[in-house]
DNA sequence: TAAAAAACATGACAAAAGTCATAAAAATAA
DNA sequence: TTATTTTTATGACTTTTGTCATGTTTTTTA
């Protein structure tokens, strides 16, 4: 974990247009800016643990952070896959509770690190970031309740083949045989988005292949058949 | 649905004082207060569907509301039991988005309809409301991500177990032979909760009174052996 | 590059939980 | 009060999923 030159100012940064700071006012992008630390940080690193307290937010510049809380059986059940220009821990930090939950590097990452103060500050003089931070937290609790619904009325072939086809959605490029979905996870890991064992889910992808709806490409899916996983997945009711 | 008169003023609601308004200025009160109407809720009553357009919020002065989703199976998953003091319907608000999920009347309920308007305006101009408001969409949503994780990695009897706890904690008054859930829920409303078939919860509730960790009276169930519920629902792992 | 560790794969089996059928009891409506 | 509907209860059975064991492949580390 080594700190990086602050060689790239909020102000020019790529991946702060599609985050919750994508319109704060020049002033206080200065301010969040100034007091920022970019951090480069290495796949399995960890960010920082369930339990522990929050002192500011992660702003992801590139790479993959899981974030995932540790249930009594041991296993991870990951509550979602952050990228570019997402927020880490902002939550536990609003709420002034401990983090709810650990984050550990998947895929190699650059990520900001803004201290309390200053992201406190800027929420509480620029209203705007305030809604639009409000706005963020209301429409990921509606996320969580799908998650939930799902998890408790959803066959786990029905939640991985949705799994994969959420994954296409956002980490998908196009190829010629189908969407490869551009990111490495581990069957483990795939299985703590699931929500079930890991023997389960090589099983499943096993079948899922057999079957024509995807493909391996080294460790890599490649997603051949939307309309059949769509079918599997139980999305039109 | 009949609409009251607006005989009792956010102002000497008792309710409010445990609510998210507990703190409100005076004008803004009054505001509040001026605009809202209490409407009488009875057993059954659908107070708002998923997938339509939020206009309001709801606070609830007494009664029970379930929030749920319904599953693509058609059952019902249910978020959260909402009480006396509970606001419903404001993360769809402010999400600006449809309602993520439906709110059912459980017990006769008195609940006050605060238009949209009314509410944001509060939100806007007082900001130490927005905060708690903020806080409060924090913590539901560390609530709901330890609900996720239990879904997937506990088993059906840790859940209800879990749940008992759960409902006693938040509805138990103390008796003689032990604390009794003062609130009337269906065998099937309690699978809804812990989101299993409904037959599979009248057979572990039977297997919980055999073992002497619960007891019927008439519809409510009594909680004896707290401690026994804990070691079953995996509360220390 | 060799050794060790992690990840993937598959079979066999057990346990958990869902479904369907049926019936009794309780609550509600006519 | 009686009829009807809803809720509770239980048995029988099936399906799903998890666990354990074992082996192979791949990746990482020394």
């Amino acid at each position: 974990m080594k700190v990086q030159q602050k060689n790239t100012p909020c102000q020019l940064c790529m991946s702060r247009k599609f985050s919750l700071f994508s319109d704060v006012s020049e002033p206080h992008l200065c301010q969040l800016s100034d007091n920022k630390n970019l951090i480069t940080h290495k796949k399995g690193q960890i960010l920082f643990y369930e339990g522990t307290k929050p002192l500011g937010v992660f702003c992801i510049s590139d790479g993959i952070v899981k974030v995932y809380k540790t249930a009594s059986n041991g296993k991870e059940q990951i509550i979602r896959l952050a990228k570019a220009g997402d927020f880490l821990g902002y939550a536990s930090l609003l709420g002034e509770e401990a983090y709810s939950n650990s984050a550990t590097i998947v895929e190699d990452a650059n990520i900001c690190f803004v201290p309390r103060e200053s992201f406190l500050k800027v929420l509480a003089e620029d209203n705007a970031f305030h809604q639009r931070v409000t706005k963020a937290l209301c429409k990921d609790l509606g996320v969580m309740e799908s998650k939930l619904t799902d998890a408790t009325q959803k066959s786990i072939r029905e939640r991985l083949a949705f799994t994969l086809l959420k994954l296409s959605e956002t980490y998908g490029i196009d190829g010629n045989e189908g969407e490869k979905i551009n990111i490495v996870l581990t069957r483990e890991e795939i299985a703590g988005i699931v929500g079930t064992a890991t023997e389960t889910v090589i099983r499943l992808l096993s079948e899922f292949k057999k079957d024509e709806l995807i493909d391996f490409e080294g460790k890599k899916i490649i997603v051949i058949d939307k309309k059949g996983l769509a079918r599997l997945s139980d999305f039109y009711g």
